[in-house]
DNA sequence: AATCATCGATTACGTATGTAAACGGAACGC
DNA sequence: GCGTTCCGTTTACATACGTAATCGATGATT
């Protein structure tokens, strides 16, 4: 699995791609303060994972995902949601709810969200 | 933070507390085939990390959970939804929606949950 | 052509994690 | 009392991770 700094990197991949090196560094490196090496590291583990790919351009390598975020996001969600509420969706919700943590925009999200349920295929 | 092998043990302890090392042996060690000793480690572990207490009962251990289960439920949590889904519920519930992961009982749970919200204090 | 600048690739290093084995002291059985 | 057993404590070791520095090749400069 792809660890939380390599997922950094595909945060931006994923917002824009293929970009370098540098490229990424320019985007993340206010955030995060890394060097240079830090990035050019993370990508090669990622490269190692097949969770990017590399063209080149001229000197330099232009970045792509591999890994789709979808893919990533669902595999990262489902494993907690395995792990603390017996892999399903309301158990995480009711917890938030109980520690008054839905905002009002979740909630009327959720509404929708139920609504359009009730619309599908019967 | 606790790590994914020391919260198998906080699973343990938090279903039942006071518990010996052995007792925690014998309730994972089928499911994680875990060594004595790998145990011991992690307990140990988690009392560096104040995550648990331990008491003396003639010759060996009773270990407690001193980080409660919500607590240790909210931080891991809100830490994924921070990285994935801008913080909220919602957009975490709409992921799954998606991807057709809802079950029956989910949906149900999740009405249940939003008419609960109506009927509170206005 | 010799030199310099630029990249990626290789190597580094401290801490965390998963998984144990080894050690050492106290309690128990004889 | 003395060996044995039972625990916890200490030590071990491979892999992952965060964070870089350094090396080496390739392209640009003069």
């Amino acid at each position: 699995m792809i660890s939380e700094a390599e997922a950094v990197v595909m945060e931006v991949l994923w917002r824009n791609a293929p970009r370098s090196a540098e490229e990424i560094l320019a985007e993340v490196g206010q955030a995060q303060q890394w060097q240079e090496g830090t990035v050019k590291s993370l990508l090669n583990r990622l490269l190692k994972k097949k969770a990017v790919k590399a063209e080149r351009d001229g000197r330099r390598y232009l970045y792509s995902p591999l890994l789709a975020r979808e893919k990533y996001v669902h595999q990262t969600s489902k494993s907690l949601l395995d792990r603390l509420f017996e892999g399903r969706v309301a158990p995480l919700v009711a917890h938030f709810s109980e520690q008054r943590k839905l905002s009002k925009k979740d909630i009327a999200e959720l509404r929708q969200l139920l609504e359009e349920l009730d619309d599908e295929q019967p």
